[in-house]
DNA sequence: CGCCAATTCACATCTTTGTGTGATATTAAG
DNA sequence: CTTAATATCACACAAAGATGTGAATTGGCG
């Protein structure tokens, strides 16, 4: 497995020093560096010879705030996954972090086991996220629930199997129907879109204009 | 504690009987109706007196699919919490689900008490979410600063011009080189990418894959 | 009942895309 | 200077998609 390199910004020096310990004590991870703010963090970056693949960062911090952080940090290191770290669960800062480019939120009073797992589910390109947080994401995603689709049922499967990626002979064997059938739906769902073109419906479909 | 109305539309009927049984024997919660698909459920929702807050919704369902089904059961029971059930962790449907209106996701493999603990983070305000679709959420919310292109920037340019609806000789005439220029340009992105076709480009696009 | 929308299928034709195998020139890096 | 990455172009064949025309079936509605 590939070592992941930790980061931690953390004023509490307490706090700081055990999940440095903590982590440094993981077999495949490692904490390359610990600052007490974000400023120091950007000041000592360019002496560290290894950047971080995940950054531990905290919101309550002296100077600038971890959320107004981010960007700067992203710019400085455009991979870095950064997991926020919390005393209070502020669910508009948590929510504001993960708008600026963190991709997860994690409790101070979460066990440093479940801290590590965190750090690897975000290495491995997912995110944790709390209740009460992804609650508020997705009604942003779904306000508008009064969009009804102009396309029949059966239009809207072959959109879908469209958007999906699969080709007309796949998404006819999906639907048990055959290849022609396929065709004659795709013909209507353009005429009825005013596009010709695959690449324009899949761009209707993820702009939630269907 | 207020007592917890669940609707179920699963066909599979061991699993949703036991989703019945099993909730019928927690104190707080009721199971008001079990349906085998969504055509179902709102044919008999007229004769239902006590409406459900929460819905346990299977996606891959005869006739109409969990995810079709979403927005006209909603339209019915506008507060209506929907926790999706799937059997495989397809993250677009997933994504789709959470979009169309759904709060929550959760596997067929979760246990009993699990789904039980969803049901009241939901009723709560909650919302459970999955590592991968958290990630692709949070990717959607801040796409342009965390994005690191593997693809040369004539390689972007190519791809801006698929994402946008052009044709490959639109392209070539946009970026003053031959079409066969831009066809070399999409096999190595292709190649690089690990996809064959433009629909799975336009989504890794849209997803903030690249 | 007749009308209409939705769904199903066929055939033909043309365009667009995908893939393989080359080639040449420039530039940045080692 | 050699190498790798980038960018440019050509040719050919196969696969997929777009378009047009036509038609049978079904179910709901006035």
């Amino acid at each position: 497995m590939k070592i992941i390199r930790l980061a931690i910004i953390e004023d509490e020096v307490l706090i700081q020093e055990s999940l440095k310990i903590f982590f440094d004590s993981v077999p495949h991870m490692v904490c390359v560096k610990a600052s007490i703010s974000v400023e120091d963090f950007l000041n000592e970056l360019p002496a560290l010879e290894i950047l971080p693949d995940v950054l531990l960062l905290d919101i309550n911090l002296v100077g600038m705030t971890g959320i107004e952080g981010i960007p700067l940090l992203l710019n400085e290191i455009p991979d870095l996954d950064i997991i926020m770290l919390t005393t209070f669960e502020d669910n508009d800062s948590i929510f504001k972090a993960l708008c600026a480019g963190a991709c997860s939120y994690l409790s101070k009073k979460t066990s440093l086991k479940k801290i590590q797992e965190a750090v690897e589910v975000v290495q491995d390109g997912g995110s944790y996220m709390s209740p009460s947080i992804a609650r508020k994401i997705v009604n942003h995603y779904a306000p508008k629930a009064t969009k009804k689709s102009t396309l029949s049922p059966r239009e809207t499967d072959v959109v879908n199997g469209i958007v999906a990626g699969k080709s007309y002979q796949q998404i006819a064997d999906d639907l048990f129907v055959s290849l022609n059938t396929v065709r004659t739906h795709i013909k209507h769902i353009y005429k009825e879109l005013g596009i010709n073109n695959k690449a324009a419906l899949i761009k209707k479909s993820y702009d939630g204009e269907l």
